[in-house]
DNA sequence: ATGGCTGCAAAGTGTTTGCAGCGAT
DNA sequence: ATCGCTGCAAACACTTTGCAGCCAT
């Protein structure tokens, strides 16, 4: 079990990693394990760079190959997501599938909200339909910036590194 | 001027090419003009690489580095959008100010369609200003199978190169 | 003739992979 | 004792950049 007293409220992501790794013949590893326990910690939309840093700030040595391939781990079990933005990088987010979840994001300072509008989801299924198509999933980000200028400016400094 | 009877409809976008070359002191030039007739011709979702491919198949000698170049250019100047799917390379297309449009994608045979909803665009405004948020772009992708399976299948050998 | 433009190759990103040794089962 | 896992460095794919010469203005 990869689980632990932190993780309380993760149980389904546990399960399924744990019934995943089984089913493929995979192990449990010690590096494995601190990943994922920051990954949940941070809770966020991470790229494999950031993660990698969280994983470093809190004493361990990891090398950002055995991220990335613990990412890709979890996206292959379907527990995390994997979405490319405009920059190059990945960021990765679980999957929690009682909360599908679009994006709001703000151009100057990043900062990501996660909404879900059922109205929006059913016009997407009318017009899929329209044009033939099944639809399978889909990916709604909208940009934009802060109204709240000061608490925008401050994230913009705290990410200057 | 850049325009050619061949381009007749993109006025527009010749007049803000011009307009935005003259006030940046850049200049026309020969490999300029072909990547673009070409671009436009194509008047699809391209990479660079295809576009690149494209150029050659029409005979002219140009190289990749000039390609990203105008393109980058031509996103510089608004004139085209750059967007990144879940695969590495990006993709361009013209970004007419009229036609703004959001994509149907076959995840099969990765044909797009291009849609635009009203409704849907209304009530991303209503979520950004619940947000505090103001609105400046989004994107929209639905990705799905086409149900006309001939035509996709089709499609799909068509690209096995 | 100036200064932007081009091709080429080299340098950069972000991400993946081969390898030899380590560690979980 | 297997066979997967890890770190490292090399390999990769896509994109950008430095340079020396070319070309539009």
């Amino acid at each position: 079990m990869v689980s632990s007293s932190e993780n309380i409220g993760y149980a389904w992501f546990f399960e399924r990693l744990d019934a995943y790794l089984d089913r493929m013949g995979l192990k449990q590893t010690q590096p494995r394990r601190t990943i994922i326990q920051i990954f949940l910690k941070l809770d966020a939309h991470v790229d494999a760079e950031e993660l990698h840093q969280s994983v470093r700030n809190e004493g361990f040595e990891i090398g950002l190959a055995t991220i990335y391939r613990t990412l890709n781990l979890l996206t292959d079990a379907g527990l995390v997501e994997q979405k490319s933005f405009q920059d190059g990088r990945s960021v990765f987010e679980i999957a929690d599938p009682d909360k599908h979840h679009d994006h709001l994001i703000c151009t100057k300072c990043r900062r990501m909200i996660e909404f879900e509008n059922h109205k929006i989801e059913v016009l997407q299924e009318e017009i899929a339909e329209k044009y033939g198509m099944e639809l399978k999933t889909h990916r709604l980000d909208l940009f934009g910036h802060c109204l709240d200028t000061v608490a925008c400016g401050a994230r913009i400094k705290s990410q200057q590194k």
